[in-house]
DNA sequence: CTTTCTTCTGTGATATTGTCACGCAAATTG
DNA sequence: CAATTTGCGTGACAATATCACAGAAGAAAG
């Protein structure tokens, strides 16, 4: 997978804005789990993946996550070159969710990018635009759907992501995931499982009903 | 006010762009309380705030609000133009909060000037991302701060805004900004009387020790 | 100035979700 | 195989949300 591949602008730049870029990206290989971008700590650059999948999500103080949105082939991950914007005030935390490859950019050559060009600048507004879209259905979610619910269209988005019925995730991972703390997630999974939903074990959770868990997470 | 104030990148605009601009602002005065946009329903176009203050809200199915962010003297509302970006893909609602003074320029005039400015489209960019990091905080706090903090906080905040220690606010007010039910504020708020931090009154809340509801908000 | 109506507030009962403090069992390591 | 780590289960309790009222203060109507 190739830079301009991944940039669906590529066409509208200039040949001097493509050598800028494809001489300035850096590939990059990073195994599961790996951390690219730790709030304002670093200043990667802009991540392009080129395969496998990223998790964006945020930290507090005390430690506790919530996934805001996830990255997958061809996006963009801005935030992980937040620094180039000075009106971001967040810290997001970046993390490999799969064997992934990456393009990097420096933050500085996408700034100088951006600065000077109406397509990038415009592009690096729909992308932002989109992140933004995926924050407010996040928080509409937690504000007003109930557990059960979330779980359920957690569970089945993932199983499409995976692509199998058989999760291979803890509950500890799902809390996360969700930003609320284990024992909830055990509770709800058990009772899913008392009602047929699901099937549990060490370390798993198979769908067993997709069709109930979809009407439950409407 | 005129529109010159209001943005910080008019020196940076030709004179053309700035003719469309001003040729195609309109003014507009609304008391408080108008309803400016709702959801997708329409797509009035940029607001601009002369003076007055406006109250930017998700709502839910069921009516239920949470207030996200304020706009006030020079803000701009992009928002209310959100047709014009097809990857903002959320509705919220905007409301004059005080009597208020605004222009409007039309989206499609905007989308035009984003599509060939590139001052106003990084400009834009700001707006998106300064936004976005106000939603990003109010999403921090509800995930990981307790309602006492959140309440001490609204009330401190509102106190600013009003530039007095008697908020004139009814507990129903207060629970939509928080996303919260009218009886957890209200519960609160009593308790907040019974330490002498505030003084209840029909229609009224009282700060009678800044310092201590200073330390409860953090 | 009463009466009526509406808005705002107070409160108990109950449901849901989060927190704390454990104990146990399955994997993994030495 | 013993020791340790990781993942899960559960009860007790706290915080917040929901529901169902009821009463009180102010506004409107007569």
């Amino acid at each position: 997978m190739n830079l301009a591949e991944c940039f669906p602008i590529w066409d509208h730049l200039t040949d001097e804005e493509r050598a800028i870029l494809q001489g300035a990206a850096v590939k990059r290989a990073v195994p599961k789990g790996t951390l690219l971008h730790n709030g304002s700590a670093d200043c990667v650059g802009l991540l392009v993946v080129r395969s496998g999948q990223l998790r964006a999500f945020v930290l507090s103080d005390e430690g506790k996550e919530v996934t805001i949105y996830r990255l997958f082939e061809r996006d963009i991950c801005l935030f992980s070159a937040s620094c180039m914007m000075q009106n971001i005030q967040f810290d997001i935390t970046i993390e490999a969710e799969k064997d992934s490859e990456l393009w990097v950019i420096p933050a500085d050559v996408y700034k100088k990018l951006m600065a000077s060009s109406l397509v990038v600048s415009n592009y690096t507004n729909q992308i932002i635009a989109a992140r933004f879209s995926e924050v407010m259905w996040l928080m509409e979610q937690i504000m007003w759907k109930s557990f059960d619910t979330r779980l359920a269209g957690f569970l089945l988005e993932e199983s499409v992501l995976d692509g199998s019925d058989t999760l291979k995730i803890t509950h500890d991972k799902i809390a996360a995931h969700l930003g609320t703390a284990r024992e909830v997630v055990t509770r709800m999974l058990r009772y899913f499982q008392s009602e047929g939903l699901v099937s549990l074990s060490r370390g798993a959770v198979e769908l067993t009903d997709r069709k109930r868990l979809q009407k439950l997470a409407e």
